[in-house]
DNA sequence: CGCAACTGGATGATGCGTCAACCAATGGCT
DNA sequence: AGCCATTGGTTGACGCATCATCCAGTTGCG
């Protein structure tokens, strides 16, 4: 990691880089604020509530919702937590394993995903993709597909290097 | 706010924007923990300093920071605040505005930014740039155009309105 | 069986980001 | 000159994200 023949960026990468740069910060905090103004959710609860909406009887699995949102388990952990408290969410004890929890929707916590969802895809359309043409949207998700293959081989080599480390 | 003619989104739209949310997120933490792992520097850090770098005597007012790096007001504060306690930033007076600040880098954040740079520029490259082909990096630059356009927008609607309640 | 390693998850400390309130300096208007 | 609205910036409170640590239940291996 420390030594690097870098080049220098590009002035097409530069203008890459900086826009996404500056679209991501302003992008994703003027959602936030949206949402937050409309329905009293930030984005996070909102990630969290939907997963759980979209699962069998509401109820997710601690792990699984983990892979869901793809969080740390600590920030898993204490948000579950406040949401706990707000009535969003409630938690139970794992039958199968009973080191593990589950989560589940509570009817306060359905409305409000339901209520909110129409909002956050107003805002997600306005913001980001009315504004693109067809072939940007395809040239998003190329993008995307890039960036989070790279992200993953990335992660199974950590694995890997955990495997080994084992070996020793 | 609250009425939605809004229709869902499309497949090719969900594709973009959960590919876009996905990258996003995981993106912005791995180069986060990257940068701070290798320099100790975190994103935000990086940015004001790199912003002051690049200001003549290295050094800018806290207003015109702000325009650089487009936080709040009261973010800007306190991380600098957090900064100059950490050595790599003073505050001083300002001589033209005497309820201003200046900001200026110290030796140490001017060394810290420059020591960080390669690595920043190595792991963008990792993690995004190299990834993409030309025509790639011309789209996110005309997608992330576009959404800084439309936001650029909405903010001038904001001070019009602003000024139209000061004009009644 | 019994012990060691691992795993799902919780917790506490700490730094960050946002909001609202605040303060003093400034500039414009009469 | 005098007043009021505005602006540059700070502060405090509060919720969020991360790290390190911890704990109990589980699994694998001898």
């Amino acid at each position: 990691m420390a030594t690097n023949g870098t080049r220098p960026l590009t002035p097409r990468e530069e203008r890459a880089w900086d826009g996404y740069r500056r679209m991501q910060g302003l992008l994703s905090s003027q959602l936030n604020r949206q949402l937050m103004a409309d329905t009293g959710l930030s984005d996070a609860d909102f990630a969290i509530l939907s997963a759980l909406l979209g699962a069998p009887r509401h109820r997710l699995r601690g792990l699984a919702l983990r892979c869901e949102v793809q969080w740390e388990k600590s920030r898993l952990s204490h948000h579950l937590g406040r949401m706990q408290t707000r009535g969003l969410v409630v938690r139970e004890e794992c039958v199968e394993d009973s080191r593990g929890a589950v989560f589940q929707l509570t009817p306060e916590g359905k409305a409000a995903v339901e209520a909110a969802t129409g909002d956050r895809v107003a805002a997600v359309r306005t913001y980001l993709l009315d504004l693109l043409t067809p072939e940007q949207l395809d040239a998003l998700t190329e993008i995307s597909g890039a960036v989070l293959a790279r992200l993953a081989e990335d992660d199974a080599h950590l694995r890997a290097a955990a495997e080994l480390a084992r070996a020793v």
